[in-house]
DNA sequence: ATCAGTAATAGGAATTATTACTATTTAGTA
DNA sequence: TACTAAATAGTAATAATTCCTATTACTGAT
């Protein structure tokens, strides 16, 4: 896990922290904030979207809107693609690499400083298929 | 201007595609409200609400989640990617293909079923560098 | 043209996600 | 152990969006 510079590590920071490391889902703060109830009981909402938003901010987590009106995060290192099902609105991680020649092409046409894309694949998912 | 089947056509929801129709950017429920109130000063913002949401469901116009928390709505025929400066929150058409052969690679590795992908580029623009 | 039925509207209330405020607690340091 | 700034809990406030209801306006069949 990897912590804040700059700041005190508390242990409601450090527990949303080891949430969003645990799972593979994409949760919002208000997941996030359940989950955390199980080992703090009196956190508070207020803490968990403060610290979610410090810790986008610090670049150790990825703040993503996906299209559900929520804010989801994601705990990751390495930039990658996703899938939105919009029959049961879950997001995957999917195993496609990230194309840095996307970046790199839509640098050429200049049309400003690209740094990174967001490609999330919209459809529905195996489980909503049957 | 492509209307909405099964549906009636009012001069607010007419005006409302005209709006999207005649901007390249990507306005919010507020904006066109903003703009609609021009040529039907009583128009509600709830209709605008409404009627974005209709024609995006039928279609006609797409919605979009950028990142900064409000939802844009965007008249397009084509699918086309875009360009989001994190600087000034302007949100750009990109001049390049929507590539299908990004959803076919990704209709093969079967996670569902693939329909189409959003892919928005993150930077600053060209005006927001100087 | 008139009428009935239905879709859409205006206006405002209600809901939902998120942020801001404030008194109190706590982590990190000397 | 004591100090101090940062963080927290709890609650109030805000912003975007949806919901509700009485009224208006199409539509199409008589």
């Amino acid at each position: 896990m990897q912590a804040m510079d700059n700041s005190r590590n508390s242990k409601q920071r450090t527990a949303i922290l080891e949430i969003l490391e645990g799972t593979t889902s994409h949760p919002t703060a208000e997941w996030v904030h359940q989950e955390a109830i199980r080992s703090i009981p009196k956190i508070s909402l207020g803490t968990v979207y403060r610290n979610l938003s410090k810790l986008a901010e610090a670049g150790v987590i990825q703040r993503m809107e996906i299209g559900d009106g929520i804010v989801h995060y994601d705990y990751t290192t390495d930039p990658h693609d996703h899938f939105y099902c919009n029959e049961c609105g879950r997001l995957y991680d999917i195993p496609l690499a990230y194309d840095k020649n996307l970046d790199k092409a839509a640098n050429e046409i200049s049309f400003g400083k690209i740094d990174w894309h967001q490609l999330i694949y919209h459809g529905v998912c195996k489980a909503c298929l049957k």
